[in-house]
Order: structure tokens, then C-alpha cells, then sequence
DNA sequence: ATAAACCTTTGAGTTAAGTCACAGGTCAAG
DNA sequence: CTTGACCTGTGACTTAACTCAAAGGTTTAT
């Protein structure tokens, strides 16, 4: 049996994530001591592995509840329903990475145009760009290389 | 001059929304009415399309209020600078980029490696990668593409 | 003149995943 | 027997970018 802080340091977690663990319905302690301290089993030590692999592939909270509420009772569950689980979160991460793609485009783009030097901004193409309708670049800078 | 609900309505934003930039210091009217409307001028509504547009591009409110700063006193500020708020976006941009494609590689890795099957989860291979402490998913799951 | 649509301010709620502070109880060592 | 490390519960705070609610004043149209 593991106090709380002794779990927290074996998974180099906060004693209060534990804490937070468990009144989010995640992880609870299977015992307590006598003057109410919380004894974490092994089995309650893999779980908590089980939430951190989670965390680490991605996983919200909420859909690490999603995967314990299967693991709890696998034998009711099919792959068909872990897998869903994994497709989704696939897709959802797949949309950001799309999002964060258009960004790492356009900042490119933006800074490509820009020559970055120590004359005025007063032409700067990047903020040239902010200021116009237009979402394309110029890459002509007139004071590109220049300055 | 437009009023709070034109303004909003003719860049697609909320009232709220342009309440809210006011009050962290990224857009105020130019003017009010004698009863305390907010009046805003057609500049106004260049620097709104402005920050619009670099939220476009991924930036956060508190780096566009650092890019208005440049912009409303370009003579006294360098493409450098620009250049810098632009390069220092791209590095955040992607190291999440790098994250989520840890996570896609990741799911990828467990959604292949499950057969999706009707039949119990009880041997699911997402399941056990998730249990067990090796990182590496073995892609033979004894019941894979069988069930 | 009255209803509808619009505006004002203030302040609270939302989401995610913790983190911290407080006041006090418990346990082991010396 | 006292110190220090550890534990308890409760509840507030954090970040980001809004969004909504409430109570009331203004404008416009009919
Ligand atoms: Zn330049
Ligand atoms: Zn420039
Ligand atoms: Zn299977
Ligand atoms: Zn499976």
C-alpha cells in the first residue's frame, strides 16, 4: 500500500493531481487508514499508469474515463468500441495538426517576405500584410536585403 | 461611424466580443454618442480586420496587442522586430506541431494494431499498450483480423 | 405613444487540468 | 515530548478568449 505522496513520487506527480484524480472519477484509493490517510494498492498504481500512458498519446481526461469505464469491464466491450475511441481522437488531432499547419504557412510566408532589419517598420511586409485584404504576400520587399 | 452591432455585425463578430477587446487594451471607439454609444470610425475597423486577421495567422490577443504597438508607431520600431514576434509565433507553432504528430504517431500506431472487432476487448491490443509499460505496440494481436 | 431593436454597465460563467493556501490532525525519530 | 514531514478537507486561483445574464436607458418605426 502506497501513502498518497509515495505514489505521487513513484509517478512524479502532485500529491494534489491524486487528489484531483479521484474526485474527477478517475482513480480512486482502494483504502484508507485508520486516521483516513489514502492507501493506493498496485492495482490502483497500474491504473494510474494506465491514465498517464493515456495522457501521453494525447488523451483528454474525459476520454481517459471514457477508456477506464472499458478497461473496468472488458469483457462487456469489443475492440470495435476501444478502437472508436482511438479514431476519434486520430480525427481530433488530425483537425489541430491541419489548424497548426495553415498557421506554420502562413507565419512562414510572413516572415519570409520580411528582410528583419534594423530600419523603420514603416514598410514592413508583415504588418503590410495585417493591414491589407489581401492573404497573399508580396514577396517583392522594396527594401528587401537592402535597407 | 459605425455602432457596436454594425461593426460586429459587418466583420462577423459578437458585440461581446469587441466590449472585451476594449477592455484589454486592443480596440476602443474612437468616439461616443451623447447617450454613450460606442461610435467606431473606419480606422477603427482597420485595426479590427487587423487583429482579425492575426488571429488568422495563430497569434494570441496578447501578441497582437504587441504587434498594435509596433503598428501605431512603425517609425520608431524595425522590421527586426516584427520579424522577431513573427519567428518566436513559428517556434510555439511548431513545437505543438511536433506534440500532436507524437500523438498522431502514437494513435496511428494503436488504432492499426487493433482488429475493431464485435468480440470482447478482454486481448485488445490498445488496451494491453495502454497497461503495460512498453511504449512499442506489438502489431500481432492474437485475434487481429480475425474475430 | 409604444413596441422592437439596440445600447449601456457590472459581474458571473465557461473549459481543462491542475495548483495552492489554510487550518488542523497524524506519525516516526531522537 | 517535541519537531518535522506527512496527511486531511475545503475552497479559491490560474490561463484564454470569450459569452451570457440582469436591469435599465435610447432610438426608430409605426
Ligand atoms: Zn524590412
Ligand atoms: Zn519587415
Ligand atoms: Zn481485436
Ligand atoms: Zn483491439
Amino acid at each position: 500500500m502506497y501513502r498518497i505522496g509515495e505514489l505521487a513520487k513513484a509517478c512524479k506527480i502532485n500529491n494534489d493531481t491524486l487528489r484531483f484524480y479521484e474526485k474527477n472519477g478517475l482513480l480512486s484509493p482502494s483504502n484508507r487508514s485508520d486516521s483516513g490517510y489514502r492507501l493506493y494498492s498496485e492495482k490502483d498504481k497500474e491504473i494510474l499508469q494506465f491514465i498517464l500512458r493515456a495522457k501521453g498519446v494525447g488523451f483528454s481526461l474525459a476520454e481517459i474515463r471514457e477508456l477506464l469505464s472499458i478497461e473496468v469491464d472488458k469483457a462487456n466491450n469489443a475492440c470495435a468500441d476501444v478502437k472508436e475511441l482511438v479514431d476519434a481522437k486520430l480525427l481530433d488531432v488530425e483537425q489541430k495538426l491541419a489548424e497548426l499547419t495553415r498557421f506554420q504557412t502562413s507565419l512562414k510566408r510572413l516572415s519570409d517576405a520580411c528582410c528583419g532589419g534594423e530600419k523603420s517598420a514603416e514598410h514592413c511586409t508583415i504588418l503590410e500584410a495585417l493591414e491589407s485584404d489581401t492573404s497573399q504576400i508580396r514577396h517583392e520587399h522594396h527594401h528587401y536585403k537592402a535597407h
